[in-house]
DNA sequence: GTATAAAGTTCCTTTATAGAACTATTGGTC
DNA sequence: GACCAATAGTTCTATAAAGGAACTTTATAC
């Protein structure tokens, strides 16, 4: 499996990894949720060759996670600003934090927390089931195959 | 930033990252979490050459997400089975296989479907709310600096 | 002794990333 | 009008990582 069609495979982990699987996108999509939309400013917060910034927002545009919008004429500047399709990562982020909040941490503690507008409450994300609202596992889900698996036993 | 300091950095996702954020190493725990244990499976699967799965099956051992276990003397064999830091994973995965299925889905459908042992039905994993239950979306969550911040406006 | 199986390792080529310097466009300063 | 700053890139070269194929090791079956 070569890198540039692994968003034709019949998986969507595999199609996912496509749009974030490398060194920067995900680290340049948690400053896109924190706001962050100028070229310098991902470059100075990151530490990215200006190059790979550049490849790497052209990627998620193309994939339609971000979209580049002019913010001056004269001259003329863009700022990249997350889709529906970005906002959607959410989840995605909010998992990857929670991880590494509970297995990557160190002695100082949490770099980040989030609190929910709603309830006002300082708060972890809980993966639940949308049929009955309940938590859910990895022991709690049969993995079956969908319309778009291949033939035989190699769903994803 | 280099590659082998990124689970230094003071930010979960960065953290996060160094273990998952590359080609194969989230298509390697798709599989774990589909069942597949031994190297030979996994390569035929994945397609990833033999050399790099080698690679990567390490580094997730290293971490502590994958533990090495013999299942078979004369000759020792061993295979790759998750640790409870590795099923802590699900939800990353779970929100990613979701995004995967929503915007970079084609004709056929979706290649899995998941369903909830407890309750039976298929269903879609959604991102809520630790403190009261409701589902959380990008626009409800505030971000704030926690214990382990930089002093500035670095936080991630 | 020949073949098969599983789990890697070794070697070489191709591709991607790191790091630094350079370009383009405009506004402001001396 | 020459020079500097700000912003968003592009270009160039060296190094690191990934791809691809063949080889090694340990043991059983014929």
């Amino acid at each position: 499996m070569k890198w540039h069609s692994l968003d034709e495979e019949r998986c969507s982990v595999a199609r996912t990894v496509a749009v974030i699987g490398d060194r920067w996108s995900l680290l340049i999509l948690r400053d896109c949720f924190l706001r962050v939309r100028r070229f310098d400013d991902f470059q100075a917060r990151l530490g990215i060759t200006r190059h790979l910034l550049s490849d790497r927002l052209k990627k998620l545009v193309r994939y339609g996670v971000l979209r580049r919008a002019p913010y001056q004429e004269r001259p003329r500047r863009y700022e990249y600003i997350l889709t529906q399709k970005g906002l959607d990562l959410h989840p995605v982020l909010m998992a990857v934090v929670h991880w590494g909040d509970m297995h990557m941490g160190d002695e100082p503690g949490r770099p980040a927390l989030h609190r929910h507008r709603q309830c006002g409450q300082l708060f972890d994300p809980v993966t639940t089931c949308s049929e009955c609202g309940e938590p859910v596992t990895a022991r709690d889900v049969v993995v079956e195959p969908g319309p778009g698996a291949r033939p035989a036993a190699e769903a994803g």
